[in-house]
DNA sequence: AGAAAAGTTGACCATTTTTTGATTTTTTAT
DNA sequence: ATAAAAAATCAAAAAATGGTCAACTTTTCT
C-alpha cells in the first residue's frame, strides 16, 4: 500500500519536480503550493510531509508548529538558508529532519524512505490480527491456521491486511485497487477479482471456511 | 547514571568549551587532547565519542577506523573542512554523524542527546550469539561451528550480525542494504543478494544447514 | 608495485507472482 | 423464463523476483 507524501512549497517548479520523483519512487503524492492548501490536504492523512521553510504568509516553521499537535507523521524541512539557527528551529518546532537546497533527489528519497520505515516501527498498531482460528501476523506477514501456515503472496497479503483491518466494511473493487496499488496507478481493477479468488481458494482449502463475503453490486467485506 | 562522553580534540580551548557545556547538560565528560590519550580512555567505556578530524599524528578518521570494530558507541565527527568528501569519509570510516565548525553548542548537545537516545534502544545486546552449534562472537567478529572457524569477510559478518540480532524477522534487500551500508549510500541492493549467497555457501559447506530463509517477495530472515 | 582478498556489478536463467482477456456462472430485474 | 449486469473461473501472457556465475573494481597486505 503506497505511502502518501505531502509536499509543501510555494514554488510550483519545485513541488512538481519533487512530486514526479517521489511518484517514480512509488509513493503517492499530494501537492500544496501554500500553507493554507496544505492544511486542508492534511485531512487525507499523509504519511510524511516535506515542508519548505520559506513561504509567504504562513511559513514552514509556523505551519509545522501549528499542526504538530494533531499530526504525528515525520516532517522533513527543506530550506535554502543554511544557518545553524534554521536547523535547530526546525527540530524544535517539531520537525524530524531537514535538508538544504540544493540537494539530490536521491538523497531526498533516501531520507523519505528511512523516515517512513522508522515511523512504521514506532507505530504501535496491533501487529497480529485474528479471525476464528486464523492468526495473521502483520510484521512477519504470515498467516497461520493452528499450526499450519498458509502462504500468501505480497499482493494477496496486502489485500487480506486491508480487508481485515477494516473488517465488516464493504469495499468495491475500485476502492480496494486504490488502497493497494495507489490511486495514481493505471490499471484494471479486475486484478482484484483474481486476487480475491486466489485468497479465497487458499483460505478455503485449509480452513474450510469463507472469510470474504461478496455483497452483490457493492463489493467485498471481511466477516469478523 | 549519567552518560559518559569522550571528547577528542587537540585544541584544549575546544575540549574545555565542549566539556563545560556538556557537563552543564548533565553528562559526564572525558577529555583527550590526542588520539593516543583517547585510546587509553576508551577503557572507561564512553557512551558517545565526539571526535575532531584534524589532529596531529593519528587523525580522527584513522582513530575511528581503528577503534570501530571494538567500540559500538555513536561517534560524532567535528570538522573544520566542510567538503563533501569529509562527510562521506567520516561515515564510511564508521562515524554516525558529523558537525562542521563553527557550530552552536545547542546544536551539538541536541545531536548528542539524539544519538544517545537512539543508541539506548539498541543497547544491551549480547556479545555472543548462538544458533544450533554455531557460535557467533560479535566482539571478536568470528564464527565457529564446534572447533572449526568459518571465515567471513567484514560485510558478510555485518549481514550475519544484523540478521541474527533480529532473528525471525524478515528484511527485504533494501532494508538490509540500508542497515549495513547506511541510508545515504548510493548503490544497488543487488550486492546483498550476492553476499547472502556467499554466506549461505560458507555456512552450508561446513554445517550442512541453512540458517537464512528466503521469504519470497518479502526478503530474508535468520531462523532461530 | 604486485598479488590476494573483498566487494560490486551486470547478465542470465528458473521460478513465482501478477496481470490480462476470454468464458462461464450467478444474481437481479423484467 | 429470460435478458442484462455482475461476479467467478480459468488459462496463458507478462512482469517481477531470486539464485548463480563470471568479470570487474577496490581495498588490503606483502
Amino acid at each position: 500500500m503506497a505511502n502518501k507524501i505531502l509536499i509543501v512549497d510555494d514554488e510550483e517548479m519545485m513541488t512538481e519536480l519533487l512530486s514526479d520523483h517521489l511518484r517514480d519512487c512509488g509513493y503517492d503524492t499530494l501537492v500544496a503550493n501554500s500553507s493554507r492548501r496544505a492544511i486542508s490536504l492534511l485531512q487525507l492523512q499523509p504519511d510524511l510531509i516535506i515542508l519548505d521553510i520559506n513561504m509567504p504568509e504562513i511559513d514552514g516553521l509556523e505551519l509545522c508548529k501549528s499542526i504538530r499537535n494533531h499530526i504525528a507523521c515525520p516532517i522533513i524541512f527543506v530550506t535554502a538558508r543554511i544557518t545553524e539557527q534554521d536547523k535547530i528551529n526546525g527540530l524544535q518546532y517539531g520537525g524530524d529532519d531537514y535538508i538544504t537546497k540544493p540537494f539530490s533527489l536521491n538523497e531526498l528519497s533516501a531520507r523519505v524512505a528511512a523516515h517512513l520505515r522508522r515511523d512504521e516501527r514506532s507505530k504501535c498498531k496491533p501487529y497480529v490480527l485474528t479471525a476464528n482460528n486464523l492468526i495473521v501476523n502483520l510484521s512477519e506477514r504470515t498467516v497461520y491456521y493452528g499450526d499450519m501456515q498458509i502462504p500468501f503472496s505480497k499482493k494477496e497479503f496486502d489485500i487480506i491486511e486491508f480487508l481485515m483491518t477494516n473488517a465488516n466494511q464493504v469495499f468495491d473493487r475500485e476502492r480496494i485497487y486504490e488502497a493497494i496499488w495507489g490511486y495514481d496507478a493505471t490499471g484494471d481493477s479486475g486484478v482484484v477479482k483474481e486476487h480475491i479468488r486466489k485468497i479465497r481458494g487458499k483460505l478455503h482449502e485449509i480452513t474450510g471456511q469463507d472469510y470474504i463475503e461478496t455483497i452483490w453490486g457493492m463489493g467485498y467485506k471481511w466477516n469478523r
